[in-house]
DNA sequence: TGTAAAATGTTATAATGTACTAATTAAAAA
DNA sequence: TTTTTAATTAGTACATTATAACATTTTACA
């Protein structure tokens, strides 16, 4: 299973992963001859600043106060960058949410789903060939032809779970 | 597997489907002490009048039409409504299209997806012991809890594959 | 360098959804 | 039945998410 959810759910060195994602955006940019403007790149640093998914007025708020200059970035500015990064792959849009996260896969073609944490709300991107296929085979069983799918799962992430657990009983050491 | 998909993309006499919501709805309710209202069953109605998924703000144009005085029923009230009939299990709410449609199968407690016709617009629902297993070991594998999951498939109907065949063939006779 | 295309700036507004208060209606208690 | 309470609906305003339309700037490249 191709999967982030260790990563996206527990603590981590997480400027790797902006470097990272910043570093393959760049690549695939250069490779499709699509122009990763300073605009666009700022705005897959905002939203690759946690793995929880963004608004897109939180992407406006963030970026505002990162110009020094507190010059208002405007809305459809940020929706620009946000239309041109969901065409490259390198964000996904969580429909549930109305928000948008970096994809830790970019250039893999791969029908993906999501695991939202109702908790502390970082989401993880997985993508299984027994899902997909299970999902097209029952699709197809009704004579459905599936393009596209949204799947978002919503729970309880593995840290959540332990605190939780912890909270209910607290005289008990927190378990790794 | 449980599903609409015959009826939600072929011709059919419609009206049984809205009688039969509306009577499910009646003995549901009454069940649980939930009260039907005429708004509720109204808007209830207006949501059934079709099988592809209505906005709340249609809605709201289709039942200021319907009473003949022209009064216009707001958004809250609708929202309130469409939020009932959501607790009672007797519609969805499909997040990739921001809109709603009617339950076939209320009472039962069932995990859902819906298979979306980006031609025709309508959606039927279905639920697969299969499909639901998959979801959950996939997630447990990563110590993922679920507890809710939005599964929004998106493609071409049975009917709709065929209007597509005949337009680019159209020598061919339609094929049932 | 000049020119077309792409990207960004700006204003306004559409579309979806909710908070809050008042008025009304239904249910329960006296 | 009358009173009291709770639930529902009406209405206003506003919050949030997203896009249309047009002006300006920047970039690619002939």
């Amino acid at each position: 299973m191709l999967t982030n959810s260790r990563l996206a759910y527990h603590h981590h060195d997480h400027k790797r992963c902006i470097s990272a994602a910043l570093q393959q955006a760049k690549v695939l940019c250069d490779d499709s001859h699509a122009r990763l403007t300073p605009i666009r790149e700022a705005v897959l640093k905002t939203i690759w600043a946690s793995h929880q998914p963004l608004g897109a007025y939180d992407i406006v708020d963030k970026m505002t106060l990162n110009t020094h200059t507190g010059k208002r970035i405007k809305a459809p500015t940020v929706y620009r960058a946000i239309e041109f990064l969901l065409e490259q792959g390198l964000i996904h849009r969580i429909a549930s949410l109305n928000a948008y996260i970096g994809c830790p896969f970019p250039g893999n073609i791969h029908n993906d789903f999501f695991l939202i944490c109702r908790s502390c709300g970082s989401a993880a991107e997985c993508s299984t060939e027994q899902l997909n296929n299970t999902v097209a085979q029952t699709a197809e069983r009704t004579g459905f032809k599936v393009e596209s799918q949204v799947i978002e799962i919503s729970g309880l992430c593995p840290q959540c779970q332990n605190e939780t657990l912890e909270k209910e009983t607290p005289q008990q050491e927190q378990q790794q």
